[in-house]
RNA sequence: CGGGGUGUAGUAUAUCGGUAGUACGUCUGCUUUGGGAGCAGAUAGGCCGAGUUCGAUUCUCGGCACCCCGACCA
């Protein structure tokens, strides 16, 4: 991608009313733009991302044997009424069409994926199955904060699975638990995510989050160092100060983000619908059930809040929008740009994802600029390094910088 | 929803009860060319409504928006 033709524009200095570093970096960056508070538009740079993360998601989603769909957001009222969560759930955002029918704008899709799946299921034989879909959710936040950590309408992985028994659900939830955790590892913040036992909410005694170690967290966990899980503080009463598998009373406190959920439904959904499936011997059994959550735009802002120094971004390669960013440093040595021109094709021909930087500025502003994008590796390309036959790269995590001839340049991005 | 704060150009800000200034951006020209460069010129602004006043961006009231603290939060 030429960066001249890009729509992206960074500005130096973030909106004066923004303290969130996510925000401030992202809309710095033209990563997103704000719409209104809660509210945002992603950009190509920040939608690039939002993808990446999407598909790791997708990839891990699929290995468990979900299946994706896509559920409207526009709910009837009536489904609503029937869990009760009409009257109950304060953060439901209601519309009235002209005709004054009622619908809610879904805030989760558990009133939608229930009667779906009432449909198809019949028998013992059709189960167990899980769908999931990535769809916008709409949660009237009274006070949204936080960046696009908290917002009122924002991207969700949300899976459903449906068992015929207890041990079925369990031994599917102890599935997800795993996934996620591999999935918080390939975005880069494994190490600083904690599987957390955490409220049930409404439908059951407890429930475990993912909680992602940054000091921009809403939430207070401890944890447990011996068996790297933690307790959400919203539970500690119950559970004493203590290490809920090992005991262990030396807890440590850390302020986090919830990047995931999972709840074990049981019957709290399926039962109001009343989904049934007729076992072996004819009777009408009560379908289980396990849902599972990921926001999408909080992991990417969770990540900015992880990773993000004083000079910008900084992205793990998995979830970056591009993996180089190749600046050329404007010369009148018309061999520059043919040099640019041919390691970007170069690059691009063995598949590496490339922002080249080919516009006619200074090279401080590029170098401020690149720092601020948070690209992996930034390749630089001007009269010196012409004159060497080496490019210089640069490692944005790290700052380290080396020269290197094509082929070495090549072998860093060799899959 | 309770409390607090802030609304001036695309962005960041200054001043003032009396013609609203600066920087960045953007546009033109010249210079410069490895860390958001320089010179010259241009562009563009008082959140909305009511009140006080000869005159309001400034003072008062109301509204709206945004940010922060709290409450709330699958």
């Amino acid at each position: 991608m030429r960066q001249s033709k890009f729509f992206i524009k960074t500005r130096k200095e973030a909106p004066a009313d923004e303290v969130a570093k996510n925000a401030k970096l992202l809309m710095r960056a033209g990563f997103v733009d704000k719409l209104q508070a809660g509210v945002y538009t992603y950009l190509p740079l920040g939608l690039r991302v939002l993808k990446k993360i999407e598909q790791i998601i997708r990839e891990e989603m699929n290995k468990e044997e979900g299946q994706e769909i896509l559920m409207p957001s526009l709910h009837p009222k009536e489904l609503w009424q029937t869990t009760g969560r009409w009257d109950s759930m304060d953060d439901l955002y209601k519309v009235t069409d002209a005709s004054g029918r009622e619908n809610a704008l879904g805030a989760t899709h558990e009133e939608v994926v229930v009667p779906l799946v009432k449909q198809f299921i019949s028998s013992y034989r059709d189960l167990p199955f899980a769908v999931y879909q990535f769809q916008n959710k709409f949660r009237m936040e009274l006070r949204a904060k936080s960046g696009i950590l908290r917002g009122r309408e924002f991207i969700m992985k949300d899976m459903y699975s449906f068992h015929r028994t207890e041990e079925d659900m369990k031994a599917y939830y102890e599935r997800m638990k795993k996934s996620y955790a591999h999935i918080f590892e390939r975005m880069g913040i494994g190490a600083r995510t904690y599987l957390t036992y955490a409220s049930g909410g409404s439908f059951s005694k407890y429930s475990h989050e993912f909680q992602t170690l940054t000091e921009a967290g809403e939430d207070v966990i401890y944890i447990c160092d011996t068996c790297h899980i933690a307790i959400n503080k919203e539970i500690i009463d119950d559970q004493k100060h203590m290490c809920p598998i090992c005991g262990n009373e030396d807890l440590r406190t850390e302020t986090s983000v919830e990047v995931g959920n999972i709840f074990e439904l049981k019957t709290k959904y399926s039962a109001p619908f009343n989904l049934t499936y007729k076992d072996e011997s004819g009777g009408d059994v009560t379908v289980l059930m396990g849902c599972y959550g990921i926001g999408l735009g909080r992991v990417l802002g969770t990540v900015v809040e992880v990773y993000g120094d004083d000079k910008g971004l900084v992205w793990p390669r998995a979830i970056a929008p591009f993996t180089v960013h190749l600046v050329e440093i404007p010369s009148a040595d018309a061999n520059v740009r043919a040099e640019a021109e041919k390691l970007y094709n170069e690059l691009t021909a063995r598949g590496v994802e490339v922002l080249w930087d080919d516009r006619d500025l200074r090279a401080g502003e590029k170098f401020a600029e690149s720092d601020l994008l948070g690209i992996p590796f930034r390749v630089v390309v001007s009269e010196k390094t012409l004159a060497g036959e080496t490019v210089e790269v640069k490692e944005r995590i790290t700052g380290e910088v080396s020269m290197r001839t094509r082929d070495e340049l090549f072998k860093l991005f060799a899959v």
